[in-house]
DNA sequence: ACTAGTTGACAACGAACGTTGCCAGTTGTT
DNA sequence: AACAACTGGCAACGTTCGTTGTCAACTAGT
């Protein structure tokens, strides 16, 4: 460990430890993007980010915490995209679900490595399993009204999930728009049980 | 590698490597069940199994095999289950879905063991990650009269796997009783929507 | 120019694992 | 009784990984 007290090639100390770690996680995505979360180590990270390993546990205590925060950010993307088309128009309740659930699908499929780090690799690591259900979960509430629509929309995020995991794997053959056409019709009829 | 042709301790040699396959099978799932995926690897199996090493791979190639395998049983035993109470009664559309649902729930979350295993461990090995979708698309085409009913019928075992996942895990204060009853609820709704 | 902070390439160490070999003891067959 | 098949405990080999150390080259401040 060292002081970092100095600048460096014009930069402060603080901003070339936070470029580093953007570098990491970086490295992060694109190997668990596409060579998946097993290969996905300490080395080859630090290898893909061309940092000598010292400075990954500068700032990350393990391969773990470099996981979670690229699923966190992912995360907090798709969310941020989520909520601005939420608050952004007044179209009836189908028209809302409609906009919320093509956001979702959209921000969270576009990049191929994104995909497949939110819906394929982020079962595969023992780090992210309970995270990845907190998250279906927080984006269930996020359209929940009520507390009592809350397990509604949990059931319609867990059917939502299941087919876009059968499109992005190539199991169901479906595009995107009908799959937000399908799933809206779903959503909307699962939010209208009454119990 | 040996001839076994040979009977040992009355045993003859077809019979003493089937039990010994199913003594790796019982061990896999009561590692996988408690420790977790992570830590059932062939030398742990063996030594809760009290056999040596070399007698794995005389029925597996390798330890992702014997987690499919202690997978598949389990599905297989709830599939079963399942569909014998399908044949059961004529009680209705309504009846026959919760009759379902009950069968494939208590099925699956009896045994906390497989419990774990089914909802919770599937997701942290690579082997079983296909496998794990097309189960739940297995179900569902159980329960699906006609192709049309497929997409409903994955959308709502989607929702179901993840209140199940909610109870298991414990962050969703839920019995079984009410899960279940819910989830019909739900699941009925969702086979009702017409596109 | 000189010293100290900083960086990246490379090596080294221990730990865990998959896999295979060895060996003493047990059981079946002749 | 003798020999071959069988079993389980233990060790050994190579690989990969996490983690730490070494060292030459580069940069900032005096």
């Amino acid at each position: 460990m060292y002081a970092t007290t100095r600048s460096y090639a014009g930069v402060p100390a603080d901003e070339r430890k936070a470029d580093r770690r953007e570098r990491l996680l970086d490295s992060g995505l694109q190997l668990m993007g596409t060579d998946g979360v097993h290969q996905t180590t300490v080395r080859n990270v630090c290898a893909e980010a061309r940092l000598n390993p010292r400075y990954f546990y500068e700032s990350f205590t393990g391969i773990d915490e470099l996981l979670v925060a690229v699923f966190d950010r992912l995360v907090d993307e798709a969310a941020n995209k989520v909520t601005a088309v939420m608050a952004h128009g007044a179209d009836g309740r189908d028209g809302f679900v409609h906009r919320v659930i093509e956001a979702f699908v959209e921000s969270t499929t576009a990049d191929p490595r994104v995909a497949r780090v939110l819906y394929l690799e982020s079962y595969a690591s023992e780090a992210l399993h309970p995270r990845r259900f907190a998250t279906a979960r927080h984006f269930a509430y996020l359209v929940a009204a009520t507390p009592e629509d809350r397990l509604r929309a949990e059931f319609a995020a867990g059917g939502l999930v299941q087919l876009i995991v059968g499109m992005v794997s190539g199991s169901l053959p479906l595009t995107r728009a009908e799959l937000i056409h399908r799933c809206t019709e779903l959503t909307v009829a699962t939010m209208r049980v009454r119990t």
